[in-house]
RNA sequence: GCGAGGGUGGCGGAACUGGUAGACGCACAGGACUUAAAAUCCUGCGGUGGAAACACCGUGCGGGUUCGAUUCCCGCCCUUCGCACCA
């Protein structure tokens, strides 16, 4: 018998399977389709293992539903714009394109060591005109339907490297690169309207309620973050002006008595005027400017404010409370202004003692008083409306019912809702990404670049600056452009598109990769859309999947797509950990998959990735671990080697109208057992793990019947037959966890047709039932005793057989028996007093 | 603070609908083979007591429901992740 060689084994099948296109699929309306999606990687240099279990979750799943017949697209590509290509290139002299094609190379023959099933003639990459035309073409679309914007905003800037930086850039208020500090500066950006779709986002959790992990959908409904409440207009003292703030508390309208503006509001200046607090007011307006968005947000940060020296009238008191302007306020949020309630409002509560502020308590508990003197935590639970005149006892969501009623009906305000999801700022002032199709003209202002006039392609002759300054902004012959309306000189916008824009309608284009007419072909991508199963790390469980609900929902709209969402189940993997802490260079605790793969080989890597822990949960990497796997699959070559002559010409299933002996008909039975227990734990559960350990346990017993068979002098031919299915379906079974080794013995158990072709198999219930059941005895719930009896057996007969064992009699002497509870085939507990 | 998970042997994990807790793997120990080692094969392996049969204890802690609880309920503790000066 030859040894397990894995290295020319896997080079066989892995050549194979790329000259026949083995996993090359069409449209085929006859069949039942499966959309297999893992995340498409970021090419970044050389694949990690957070890679090599993302696609062998994702493969496993993909062989064992083509097995079972579906139709199954599994497609890769590569989310190839970004920021990294761009900084290697500067750093190594090089041009981000070279980078990335480069990378693409190495991760693609990577992929193709693991084994991967993956129709290769849809491969897509984000950085090819052929793929970011759509790109711009989604633009445009959106922008016809008045989804795109350009405002100013507020953005972390870095000087010296002439860039806008996002906030995960910004290290301890300094630039990431440079470590100069960070500015706030306003800048033109375009934005997409996400926020115009809030609602229908959040009625999308509901429907995938049950299908994505509660955990994904709460935190995309946070980050949506719904809230009822009103705006409450609020009159300067001795001004025409109002303040309106937003308050989901309109309950404790009573209890204001103060109230702050962002420094960024648009009255926070001019209300100080002629006040005396004029220089405070400036200074303290500059002083906020200058801090960076991160650190004035986070927790712990100091509240600072200064009194902007006006008065607002309380509409429901008519009492002047002052204004104040403070750091914590946000002008993004509400109205950029709020009314403090200090006795119901934790942070107005601290603001107002460390600035001597009144405290007035509109709310009480059930039970005891609050002391507006002395309280150190404002109550913000739901309590008895007090010192509101005729609202003095509503309590709680009637208390704020009425309020608003008598707001609205007095025209001091209304009911509103309010949104903590901001518009989608898709600008960056970068190179590497999609170039935002518009020009400006002089004369007809911003003009979008016509369709048939796609793609606007990236110059890749541009050299890259030295700090990081986009090279568009000073490359003449791509700004200088006549204007498509009047064919005056016109520029064209500089900036490129977020990335995340690539990876929010990837999965639609490769249903029709190829096609030069549109982003994606009707009915091919009602044929295949929606993706059945998406498989990808938790980090995107906001912004992309977000972002891709959102791009669905207008190419409904647009009526370009028919399904509602487009990942029906998402399963978002767990990390691979090693010594307690993810893998990373800088903890130097790196396993390279590569070094796997040639010691040990595609199989055992993707077999211990699957069998160490369920994908939903963090992995531990163990060096000893992939040790057991490779003995695992040693083992399944020895054994199936070493009865192959065995069953030499025997085919087809045994017999069922023949009675076997008692090793075969119990290995006939674990057959089954193994076929069902693998079959349920990957279709109902995802447990790969638990479908692996259930294959180990078959190759254990296979162990133990070799002995038994051996002996043997005379087995009949259905005798054998009984040992090629077991062997079979054990190397069907392992055939979507380690697929070289499983065809491999396939094709040495005399098959021509590959298992990817062949069904899964099947059990037969009728197998799987054993003559003889063990019965647990529990006398008082405690497990005494065990027997064996025949299956459905009697219940009364059950009851007096166990009462009659000796080992039971002795538990239960001079007891006396109050109850029998009978579990059928399982267990028998007595209860005795 | 809010939201969602998790806590089971020396370790990774199993126990699916309340019914034998610890499947499977790792580590460890013993044995077989070998001149020897490695590899391989076999056996054992939660704790305490016991030569053994066996008994008691045991799924973060404290209660409860139940004939029976890792599983359900109540109250705590610890931990991971996400969000958070959001008005």
């Amino acid at each position: 018998m030859q040894s397990y060689d894995f290295k020319s084994i896997e080079a066989k099948w892995q050549d194979y399977w790329e000259r026949n296109k083995s996993f090359k699929v069409e449209k085929d309306s006859s069949r039942e389709k499966y959309y297999l999606l893992e995340m498409f990687p970021y090419p970044s240099g050389k694949i990690h293992m957070g890679h090599v279990r993302n696609y062998s979750i994702g493969d496993a799943l993909a062989r064992f539903k083509m097995m079972q017949g579906f139709n199954v697209l599994h497609p890769i590509g590569w989310d190839a714009f970004g920021m990294p290509a761009e900084n290697a290139a500067i750093k190594n002299q090089s041009h981000p394109a070279k980078w990335t094609y480069e990378n693409i190379d190495t991760m693609r023959e990577q992929f193709k060591k693991l084994g991967l099933s993956y129709d290769w003639d849809r491969e897509i990459a984000t950085c090819h005109p052929g793929y970011y035309r759509w790109n711009q073409w989604c633009f445009l679309k959106f922008y016809e339907r008045g989804l795109v914007y350009r405002k100013n905003s507020t953005v972390n800037w870095c000087e010296p490297c002439q860039t806008v930086l996002a906030n995960e850039q910004v290290v301890d208020g300094g630039c990431w690169r440079c470590d100069e500090p960070v500015q706030q500066k306003q800048q033109q950006g375009w934005f997409f309207k996400i926020t115009d779709y809030a609602d229908r986002l959040l009625e999308g959790c509901d429907f995938l309620k049950g299908s994505w992990p509660d955990q994904v959908l709460a935190m995309q409904t946070n980050w949506i973050g719904k809230s009822f409440g009103a705006e409450v207009d609020f009159k300067v003292k001795d001004s025409e002006e109002t303040i309106r703030v937003f308050t989901t508390r309109p309950d404790t309208l009573f209890g204001s008595t103060f109230m702050v503006l962002a420094p960024e509001h648009p009255m926070t200046h001019g209300l100080s005027r002629g006040t005396g607090r004029e220089s405070a007011v400036d200074a303290f307006i500059q002083k906020v400017k200058g801090e960076d968005k991160i650190s004035r947000t986070s927790e712990g940060g100091e509240k600072e404010g200064v009194f902007t020296g006006a008065y607002a009238i309380n509409p429901m008191t008519g009492q002047p409370i002052p204004v104040w302007t403070a750091n914590f306020v946000l002008m993004d949020y509400g109205t950029g202004a709020i009314m403090s309630v200090p006795a119901h409002d934790q942070r107005d509560l601290d603001f107002a003692r460390k600035y001597q502020l009144p405290v007035k308590v509109v709310i009480q508990p059930k039970d005891g008083d609050l002391d507006e003197t002395s309280m150190t935590e404002a109550f913000t639970t739901d309590g008895t409306m007090t010192g509101s005149g005729q609202f003095d006892g509503l309590f709680g969501a009637d208390g704020r019912r009425k309020i608003s009623e008598y707001l609205e009906a007095q025209g001091l305000g209304k009911r509103t809702v309010n949104y903590r999801l901001r518009d989608w700022g898709v600008s960056r002032q970068r190179y590497w990404g999609t170039p935002v199709p518009i020009i400006f003209c002089d004369a007809c202002g911003t003009v979008p670049v016509p369709l048939d006039q796609l793609p606007v392609e990236l110059p890749l002759d541009a050299q890259l600056g030295e700090r990081g300054q986009s090279p568009l902004k000073t490359l003449n012959e791509f700004i200088e452009t006549p204007c498509p309306k009047c064919g005056e000189a016109a520029q064209r916008e500089t900036d490129t598109l977020d990335t995340f824009i690539c990876s929010s309608w990837y999965f639609d284009r490769y249903t029709s990769p190829r096609d030069e007419a549109a982003a994606f072909n009707k009915s091919s991508i009602d044929y295949w859309m929606p993706v059945d199963q998406y498989i990808g790390g938790i980090e995107h469980a906001i912004l992309h999947l977000l972002y891709s609900r959102f791009f669905h929902l207008v190419f409904r709209d647009l009526g370009l797509i028919e399904s509602k969402e487009p990942f029906q189940c998402l399963l978002t993997q767990g990390m691979v950990i090693k010594d307690g802490a993810k893998m990373s260079k800088s903890k130097g605790n790196v396993v390279d998959p590569d070094e796997i793969i040639s010691r040990y080989g595609a199989d055992t890597a993707r077999l211990f990735i699957l069998f160490a822990a369920p994908p939903v949960k963090d992995l531990e990497w163990s060096d000893q671990g992939v040790e057991g796997c490779f003995r695992f699959l040693k083992r399944v070559w020895v054994i199936v080697n070493e009865l192959l002559d065995e069953i030499n010409g025997m085919s087809g299933a045994s017999a069922s109208d023949i009675e076997l002996k008692e090793p075969l008909n119990n290995l006939r039975r674990q057959t089954h057992v193994t076929i069902k227990r693998v079959t349920e734990d990957i279709q109902n559960r995802m447990q790969f793990n638990t479908a692996i350990a259930a294959c180990m346990e078959f190759v254990n017993h296979l162990y133990t019947f070799r002995e038994w068979w051996n002996a043997q002098k005379d087995l009949s031919e259905n005798d054998r037959r009984v040992l090629r299915e077991a062997l079979e379906s054990l190397v069907l079974l392992l055939s979507a966890f380690g697929p070289h080794i499983a065809e491999e013995l396939w094709s040495a158990l005399g098959h021509s047709q590959t298992t990817d072709k062949t069904s899964w198999p099947r059990f037969n219930e009728e197998w799987i039932r054993s003559d003889e059941v063990l019965i647990v005895i529990q006398v008082n719930g405690k497990v005494r005793h065990k027997i064996t009896v025949s299956e459905n057996a009697d219940e009364d007969v059950l009851k007096a057989k166990v009462q009659d064992e000796p080992k039971v009699k002795e538990w239960i002497e001079g007891k006396q028996i109050k109850k029998i509870i009978v579990v059928p085939n399982k267990l028998v507990n007595l209860v005795a007093v």
